[in-house]
DNA sequence: GTTTATACTTACAAAAATGTAGGTACTTCC
DNA sequence: GGAAGTACCTACATTTTTGTAAGTATAAAC
């Protein structure tokens, strides 16, 4: 009936603002590049995202899984086997974190060609 | 001659992951996101951006400046009269950010509304 | 029988983020 | 003369985040 908007980040007591802070998480924005490529078990996110530690992995995780975005599907299997993916809704997050994230990374090397700077060929190589 | 990208926020040590870690932070995403409306002052950014404190708006500034996605202009006048705007890269920044931000909002109103759930409204009125 | 592997959890410690309160330097308005 | 307004900074306390190390269950490999 009315065109307002509800959620609004710019508002504190605003729920959204959670879902939001755990989209943009050091660890959550990883994850979600990461889950874009494919399904991966919690041992291959591990190695995947440089630097993570299992603690903040597997609590990452389970934040997004509350919030509808990842989906955990445990084999009931010793040892364990747990798969993680996005839902349709974590997709749509990612995607728009991977065009944040793909975005950023070409224009810090854009501007590191454009000044002369060397370095980063070597400090962040794949 | 090779194709490979040098910045890389998957590898701990990359220098992007801090640029991205300025932008996707709890004030840096609702700052980018006022800021691309057009340019502010910073008592008008501390109304704006819901539940920031003059401390942490203050710093999230200048990381953002320093990290060239943000000019300040301080006219040396007494009060202090300062303004923020974008930088170009800075657009660029928040136009993604604010991708983001603008689906989630979306999204979890769809989500909400699905779910007969009325609450939301009333929480976030802008 | 000991090691290896998986996907975690928990307790504790350290580090980082954030809030609070106060101060600054003027000028203008009442 | 006292209060208000601007854009901060600083010290201090508190809260939150993050890391580290250890533990769990069990089967398969050695």
């Amino acid at each position: 009936m009315d065109g307002n908007r509800p959620s609004d980040v710019l508002s504190p007591e605003c729920p959204s603002r959670q879902v939001l802070r755990h989209l943009t998480s050091t660890w959550g924005v990883l994850v979600l590049i990461v889950l874009l490529k494919g399904e991966h078990r919690f041992s291959a996110l591990k190695r995947r995202v440089g630097g993570v530690s299992e603690r903040m992995l597997a609590q990452t995780l389970q934040q997004l899984e509350g919030d509808g975005m990842v989906l955990r599907v445990a084999h009931p299997v010793v040892p364990p086997h747990v798969v993680y993916s996005l839902t349709d809704l974590g997709q749509g997050a990612a995607l728009r974190v991977q065009a944040l994230v793909g975005w950023l990374e070409s224009a810090l090397d854009d501007r590191a060609i454009a000044s002369g700077d060397g370095k980063i060929g070597r400090i962040c190589q794949v």
